[in-house]
DNA sequence: CTGAAAGCGCTAACAG
DNA sequence: CTGTTAGCGCTTTCAG
């Protein structure tokens, strides 16, 4: 694994064996103090244009490369962020993860990624080892920690929560309008003359899921559509817990004409026991979900579905994560709040 | 934003105005030294119980977490890891990040993460970024650099290819064995009395499209399968990648009657094409994909593909990257690769 | 325009 | 069993 032979430090290519070159390493060839070396590189004091040229040029042939660990312990910045998903696995965040990064490495930050499954432990120890790293802001999606239980553990710093907000802040926030899409959804239904409907929702506590029914029953009400109690229905954001759910519901004596489903996954799992059950949609049952994964236009039938704006969603905590982390702590905090609208597609 | 009004430092609930605590303050606190708080904390040093419990309660009450930047810059170790993933809004790559970020998680790493979009530019500022970081390893599926170029950027860091291997290794290797799974995928459409089949790849270079492709042109080539050269297309590895080059081929005066595609995004696009000519599959035309994500039992018809196995390879790439980081530098390096089959659904 | 020296918060010799 | 000291690699006073 050695290269070319040549008999001293610091010459030839830099090859698999090299040491690291330091600050110090390039203020010794350049002839100059490292000092010297760090404002010519930052620009935050004037340099001779003659030593700045031979430090550029010792920067070059040693390929000198600064120490981020080195220079953020010193400045007290990371230039990283933490980002907290709930479940990669679902097709809605990778897309607001892309986003997040996007926002973010624009600006030189670097996302460390922690996933949550929605666990209050979980979120907890990911939580705290951001905060141990000292990364410079943190965006979250909480599922089982309270906005007040989230600050108390990452003290003063930028903190945006993907979540809707009842009472307190305790953060900056970005969440979406989804009760104007599932009204949207509903009057769908309506529309179609339809009066019974059901709802497979996420894990009973603080999820998305419970804003979703919530918004669902009152949207119902208003249209005068009944939703029963036992077309009700918790289980986890997967195709499993719809398939689940869906075997429940359609295996009652009574069962609804339609089902919304708290998420795209959870729809999909609803069709598989649709499909099972001999049904055919829209007409035997109607099902609309929430989301509009990239793969919602996909399935069989295309899926009728409120579109959650991934992309804005991440590019909006990513801006207001920069926002709050030039700002500083001192300023209010901000909301912003994006539309969701129905797409009507084949399954209702 | 204040809390409660205690007249000195250091008391009641750790709330959002409270400074940081260092070793120091813990050490005060305790009546000991900073050494003895860290090998109270670490046990790399006998501590007398005593001393110990009354540290822990100092850390207790004061709620210290050890700066993890400081200590990375003393032990020049960061428990973290660099993954460069080339495109997070194709299903494939989030099981393997999650894969990927559970196999490290488990041993107290932290990922930072990098999109690549297969770019050779982003590739090579992403790794320079990841090695300015102090990772204690990089996993990367290169696109566009040559493993040499990699090794040259990273220097003597731990390093996982994924990444199939012609000639010298440079690092250690996680492949899947795509040639079997195509082989496989071209018999069955021999088994179908199929004599003619086009393949659509991703971008020309180095993409796995073109070791695919190749694996495509031998299979065929060994059962007399006519493959011509107007029936090869490159795109992105998109949907609309696909639905472009489905155009073109299905608008061939002579068109091939089946069309292997190098992941299964391309394939759905290529779907869309098909539709849009009003064939059906697979009696008009028969499509088989790569990959195998999750939706590929979604869409109509369920997609023919050929299993990667993102998990294993994710969790492969995990394995090799904390094997090397323990055994250092110096042992030969190792190639993992897992196998790939075909599943037949709808399509073809 | 440039350098010396201090220090970010931690760990690890080296002493006792 | 415990403390003193040095130093990881950088930036930034402070002093020329």
């Amino acid at each position: 694994m050695k290269s070319s032979g040549m008999q001293i430090d610091m010459h030839g290519e830099e090859g698999v064996s090299m040491k690291r070159v330091h600050i110090g390493d390039v203020a010794a060839h350049a002839g100059v103090s490292p000092t010297t070396v760090s404002h010519a590189l930052s620009g935050r004091r004037p340099v001779s244009e003659a030593t700045r040229q031979r430090i550029l040029l010792a920067v070059d042939e040693l390929g000198y490369h600064p120490n981020l660990v080195a220079k953020s312990l010193r400045i007290q910045r990371t230039k990283s962020v933490g980002f907290l998903v709930v479940d990669i696995s679902n097709p809605y965040y990778p897309a607001v993860v892309q986003a997040v990064h996007d926002g973010l490495a624009d600006q030189g930050y670097v996302s460390l990624i922690g996933i949550t499954y929605g666990e209050a432990a979980a979120e907890e120890t990911v939580l705290r080892e951001m905060v141990a790293r000292n990364v410079d802001g943190i965006i979250i999606q909480p599922m089982s920690l309270t906005p007040a239980e989230i600050r108390r553990i990452v003290g003063p710093l930028p903190l945006v929560l993907i979540s809707d907000h009842e009472g307190e802040l305790h953060a900056d926030r970005v969440q979406t309008n989804d009760r104007e899409g599932i009204a949207a959804a509903v009057r769908h239904l309506n529309d179609h003359g339809i009066r019974e409907a059901g709802f497979i929702s996420g894990p009973e506590g603080r999820s998305p899921g419970t804003l979703r029914l919530a918004s669902f029953r009152a949207a119902a009400h208003a249209l005068g559509i009944t939703v029963a109690e036992e077309w009700i229905e918790h289980v986890p954001f997967s195709r499993a817990g719809g398939l689940e759910a869906g075997r429940r519901l359609l295996a009652l004596p009574h069962r609804p004409r339609a089902i919304m489903c708290a998420n795209d996954i959870i729809a999909v799992g609803l069709i598989d026991a649709a499909r099972e059950a001999g049904l055919s949609l829209p007409v035997d049952l109607a099902v609309i979900g929430f989301d509009d994964i990239d793969t919602a236009n996909l399935i069989t039938p295309h899926l009728t579905t409120v579109v959650n704006p991934a992309r804005e969603v991440g590019a909006a905590c990513a801006r207001a994560l920069l926002r709050r982390i030039e700002r500083g702590p001192d300023g209010a905090y901000t909301v912003e709040a994006l539309p969701t609208h129905l797409v009507r597609r084949d399954s209702a």
